[in-house]
RNA sequence: UGGGGAUUGGUGUAACGGUAGCACGGCUGACUCUGGAUCAGUUAGUCAAGGUUCGAAUCCUUGAUCCCCAGCCA
């Protein structure tokens, strides 16, 4: 074809999409789903696969489907539907009239079951769920037949019949297709179709006591939906003879099942074993508490859907085994924090600066900048007054070298107000530094310097008397290794104790007043901040999205790994 | 010792027999009323060995390493 674009190029999925377009394997048409189990919380993850499900699907004006596979009762709640949808909808994706779930077409995989057995394809085995393990043989060695192998295609039937009737103890028997025990893909040795199962199920409640497995309902319910791409991770290379033999045998509707890396990241864990684990454990406090890779708990601590899909896409999508760095995530995170935040002050610890002379009880309303990467966020005023409270962290008694901030003699900037130099410090009985006495310039109002001296630092502050206390949520990565468990063996050993820190007694200015839940703020030279559900009126509490990159931060550290931490 | 995949700078990813490029990170520097942002520069790579070819990350051969599979989970 004559259609060889210079265009970015496309993926390895993309490209077999394409080709199919190319050759009419479908028609014409895409159509792909996203197919998550109800068993718990989609996390940064299924992120990855739903972009590339929903956006190969919008790329060729195509549907994706939702299609829950609730094909395990034991494990799947309604309250995680629930949470997947919530979910899926923030992320940025539609799928209109397109829900679907795998327990919507039990019947017709009941018949699709009984085909096969007609077929001869299928029967039941009496073998308990060890003895068909012993049967299985190994990577190495070819599996035992089983003994009801042989049965005749009216008694399997009879029997199926009296699975689903309810007549056979759970355990005791299963439908089994019939293929090849010397297969040397063990998926392919008389693979288990249905297992008998009481449970309740939390769509078709006691309806069925036999229940199909993933491999017979996957396949089959793309083919119902007529999925052309059926998207999935790498584990299920193995199945793919399945899925396709599957559908064979029954000679329907035969979608295309392609297989893709899944996504890792550094210093997380992204299994759901794994995540069900941390959640049950009570190593974190919920599916959405903010140290989690869930979307739910992205969310809450202000990540944007923008930043999550744009890592998606950077990350790209092959069949190699990867690790991505989280720094990349993170980039993409502030990257578009960066353009939409709106700037504010807030002062994390607190220290007390006073302003010797300037004039007790005047207020004066500085004109800050709301946010400037965007001219249209405007202005706002901030209150000015003789006491303030600066950062802890922005004086430094005995200054290191290159450290540009306050120090006794030295003159800053306040972010939008005066220029101020240290004169004295004062100091508690433990000898902390608990106050600050400055004077400030009044010519240089607004931070301007009519004179055109320049200083090296403007640090933010607050008006003592104006600002609002607040709770701030300061969160570090999870774990504090870069693959946990890799060292240690088990991943719970690599939990960073530190993951989270509590700040209270902080102090934000006063246009913070009243903010809802899940609103975003810059807080200046420190880094992006978002209101959590736990706030309340007269307390706001704020979660640490990401910090700020921060020049200086490295050059301490640098400098403190060498030594000379003077306290 | 079975089967299925994979292998390009520290990380992720392009290149489809013709100059190994992009992004993140790192390091310089410029600029700056955020030590942010921005801008400029820089660092560093084709798993190995043979072979085919004028020319190989790409094709062939042999080997190495890593991942997945022995649930009545998905």
């Amino acid at each position: 074809m004559s259609t060889a674009e210079a265009r970015p190029s496309l993926d390895f999925v993309r490209e077999a999409v394409a080709e199919d377009l190319r050759t009419g394997r479908f028609d014409g048409r895409v159509v792909t789903r996203f197919p998550p189990e109800p068993n718990g919380f989609l996390h940064i993850g299924h992120a990855k696969a739903i972009c590339l499900d929903f956006g190969i699907a919008a790329a060729h004006g195509g549907a994706c489907h939702l299609r829950f596979d609730d094909t395990n009762p034991m494990k799947e709640e309604n309250r995680f539907v629930e949470a997947i949808k919530r979910d899926l909808r923030w992320l940025g994706f539609d799928w209109s009239e397109h829900e679907y779930f795998a327990s919507d077409y039990y019947e017709q995989f009941y018949e699709y079951a009984v085909s096969l057995v007609r077929k001869g394809r299928a029967y039941v085995c009496d073998l308990g769920p060890d003895e068909i393990r012993a049967h299985r043989g190994t990577l190495t060695t070819p599996g035992q037949e089983s003994p009801n192998r042989g049965r005749s295609i009216d008694e399997n039937l009879e029997l199926f019949e009296r699975m689903r009737a309810g007549e056979c103890a759970d355990g005791s028997r299963t439908l089994r297709a019939k293929i090849d025990m010397a297969s040397p893909n063990l998926n392919m040795r008389d693979p288990v179709m249905y297992r008998v199962l009481r449970a309740t199920h939390h769509r078709t409640a006691d309806a069925w006591c036999i229940y199909p497995m993933y491999d017979f309902a996957h396949g089959q319910s793309d083919s119902i939906e007529r999925i052309t791409h059926s998207l999935c991770t790498l584990e299920f290379e193995d199945h793919r003879p399945l899925y396709d033999w599957f559908l064979d045998e029954l000679e329907i509707y035969h979608p295309r099942q392609i297989e893709f890396a899944r996504l890792n990241i550094t210093y997380t864990v992204l299994s759901k074993r794994r995540l069900v684990q941390l959640v049950d454990e009570g190593h974190v406090t919920g599916w959405d508490d903010p140290r989690m890779p869930t979307l739910a708990a992205m969310r809450r601590r202000g990540y944007t859907p923008e930043a999550i899909r744009a890592f998606c896409e950077k990350v790209g999508v092959t069949k190699t085994n990867s690790l991505s760095d989280v720094a990349l995530l993170e980039h993409c995170l502030r990257d578009d924090l960066n353009a939409r935040s709106p700037r504010v002050m807030g002062v994390l610890r607190p220290l007390k600066l006073v302003i010797d002379n300037y004039p007790a009880g005047q207020v004066e309303q500085m004109e800050a900048v709301n946010n400037p990467e965007d001219p249209g966020a405007g202005t706002r005023e901030v209150p000015f007054s003789r006491e303030l409270y600066i950062e802890q962290d922005d004086f430094r008694e005995d200054p290191p070298r290159k450290f540009f901030r306050l120090a006794p003699g030295r003159e800053v900037r306040l972010r939008y107000a005066y220029l101020v130099t240290c004169t004295d410090v004062v100091r508690n009985d433990a000898g902390e530094v608990v106050e600050l006495h400055c004077t400030y310039d009044p010519e240089t109002r607004g931070g301007t310097t009519p004179d055109g001296r320049k200083v090296k630092a403007t640090l933010h502050w607050v008006s003592a008397a104006h600002a609002i206390e607040a709770e701030v949520r300061l969160y570090d990565r999870l774990f504090r290794t870069p693959r946990p468990g890799k060292d240690t063996g088990n991943y719970v050993d690599d939990i960073n104790p530190h993951s989270l820190q509590v700040l209270t007694g902080c102090r934000v200015e006063p246009s913070v007043c009243g903010a809802e839940p899940g609103h975003r703020y810059q807080f200046e030279r420190q880094g992006y901040f978002c209101v959590d559900p736990d706030s309340s009126p007269t307390r706001p509490v704020f979660n640490r999205t990401v910090p700020l990159r921060d020049a200086w931060a490295k050059i301490d550290q640098a400098a403190g790994r060498k030594g000379s931490k003077a306290s």
